[in-house]
DNA sequence: TTGAAAGCGCTAACAG
DNA sequence: CTGTTAGCGCTTTCAA
């Protein structure tokens, strides 16, 4: 039989009035059956149900956390530092993952809901003014991350419009003259939100336009992607260089083109984006835009605790060139 | 205002007993009513909530997920893959972190059962009898991985003294003469549980006692390792490998042993543990044991759930040589 | 200083 | 078919 405030009371003779004053060492209890209910809370091992005091208190302590990908090393990174910074305030942390299926975004969303979480952490994959309706009628603090959303709730992300601009003058100043984008389709899906991706496009695209002596931008893009590094890897000179949108497409690409006999850095220049872990074990040392990954949890989990405390912060990150061999 | 089953019971001019009914389709309703209920709580957004449902169902459908790690890909994947299954079946995961230290896991299991979870899915780092009788006293279905804690509880595992006897042996059949174990300090603290590596460092040690024609068995371990490792390629020969614990032991004896100007192989052989997914994009593709962790956290939370259901299934998962270009 | 009682939102048992 | 009520474990208010 589970042990509650009422077994206490029985058992020490008072009212579950005493034992919750003896338990939050509240004022109006004297020393004596004070010391009396937590010796014997102690002897018999009584632990606090949390549920129903938060059915009382109207707080849970509880934070959801959904990403749409949880696979890759960039989101457990995020997710680990979330859940660290949230455990250090006192909170516990659900995490759910949605696999890139808008529907099932939602429906992490309204478990969170249901779950009565007084908060949600999102990276989301949806989009629009539906899903912004849906997501205000959770009716509770979030915080977004990476895929903007709307401006009602923090936002914390890095520049990636600017990083990418950065990459791509990084890349030129190293005597880069074809700087070809490799990013994931884009528009796919419509209804999918790939903000932090088109952003980094965005940056590119504006990089090239502005920044003299480059060629025309070229966008590699779709499911076919590894078809098309072929064809660019046959026409590439020691000017070429591929930024990539992620380190995970970088060292798709580096395995590919290396299996394929491409020198790089010689034959072709490769930079990656994000700075994910996983990069201190790859030879050679891959170049890329380190996106404070770590700090993007943990301040993900900040803003949340300040929006609890009723004050609005939505920071961008900073962002640094990381100088590798690969160009 | 928060919406209940009393705001719609008022809403609808009729009593939460009929509410009830109508939202868990329960029998002893009219269908007009019925639909009249449903359709006001589908207008207003009614939102069931779960933790008062639990307060007197008494299951919550949470399971609490506690790992000392997160950072390493291992247990990403592992949690990854525990997550999905539980989903699919109708569960929501709080995950916690001990960050390898124990009196912070006491904490976080203390906090699960606080929580009301219904089961909880640990890779523990403490050990011992007290322990032991601390997990029984949270008094629920416990699911261990990795490092062993007791037969009380289902324990997934590889049977990794085999497979790291099985690592040994590819070695010697590859003409490996001198296996050189690298591990992680085993008796750094007494305290702590490393089972899973002990095991490997049993396998190794048995493989070098019975497989006939090796030298003496030689562990390295202890923080000085990279000093050890130099040590190690002075010595070397071409009949010399590298038999780590884990891949990331691998990946830095690889990143280090390399920057020295070995080659791997042809000076040294290398091989590692875990085949975690990062090692996809390693080069030279790195000789390792893949211990299925995905499954790993699949078959953790179908262990759960057949607890749930009654039933103690402890099953060992599948470990395979696979070949890489390391050895 | 202490006890009694109400109520958080929900389910379940019982009565009508 | 429908309404009322008790109670899950806890906090909080009000009386004593």
């Amino acid at each position: 039989m589970r042990i509650t405030t009422k077994t206490l009371a029985r058992m020490c003779g008072v009212s579950v009035g005493s034992v919750d004053r003896a338990l939050h060492n509240r004022p109006g209890i004297s020393e004596q059956t004070k010391a009396k209910i937590l010796k014997t809370a102690e002897a018999v091992g009584y632990r606090p149900h949390l549920p129903a005091r938060s059915l009382v208190t109207g707080k849970t302590n509880t934070v959801g956390i959904i990403v749409f990908d949880l696979s890759h090393t960039y989101f457990s990174q995020v997710v680990t530092a979330c859940i660290s910074r949230l455990t250090d305030a006192g909170y516990f942390a659900y995490v759910a993952v949605s696999n890139q299926h808008t529907d099932e975004e939602r429906r992490c969303l309204d478990n969170m809901a249901s779950l009565g979480v007084d908060g949600i952490i999102v990276l989301p994959i949806n989009k629009g003014t539906d899903f912004h309706q849906f997501v205000k009628s959770l009716n509770r603090p979030i915080v977004t991350i990476g895929n903007f959303l709307s401006r009602d709730w923090p936002f914390v992300s890095v520049d990636y419009e600017s990083a990418c601009f950065d990459a791509v003058e990084f890349l030129a100043m190293r005597g880069y003259r074809r700087i070809v984008h490799l990013s994931p389709p884009l528009a796919r899906n419509r209804e999918i939100n790939a903000y932090a991706v088109e952003r980094r496009a965005e940056g590119y695209r504006r990089a090239i336009r502005s920044l003299s002596g480059l060629e025309a931008p070229e966008i590699i893009t779709g499911s076919r992607y590894l078809d098309q590094l072929d064809e660019l890897r046959l026409s590439a000179n020691n000017a070429t260089a591929i930024l990539c949108s992620s380190d995970v497409y970088a060292l798709r690409a580096l395995t590919y083109l290396t299996k394929k006999g491409a020198r790089i850095p010689g034959d072709l220049g490769l930079m990656g984006f994000d700075n994910i872990e996983t990069l201190e074990y790859i030879h050679p040392s891959l170049a890329t835009v380190d996106c404070s990954i770590r700090e993007t949890g943990s301040r993900a989990a900040e803003c949340l605790l300040s929006e609890f405390a009723g004050e609005y912060v939505s920071p961008i990150l900073p962002h640094t060139i990381i100088e590798g061999e690969t160009v």
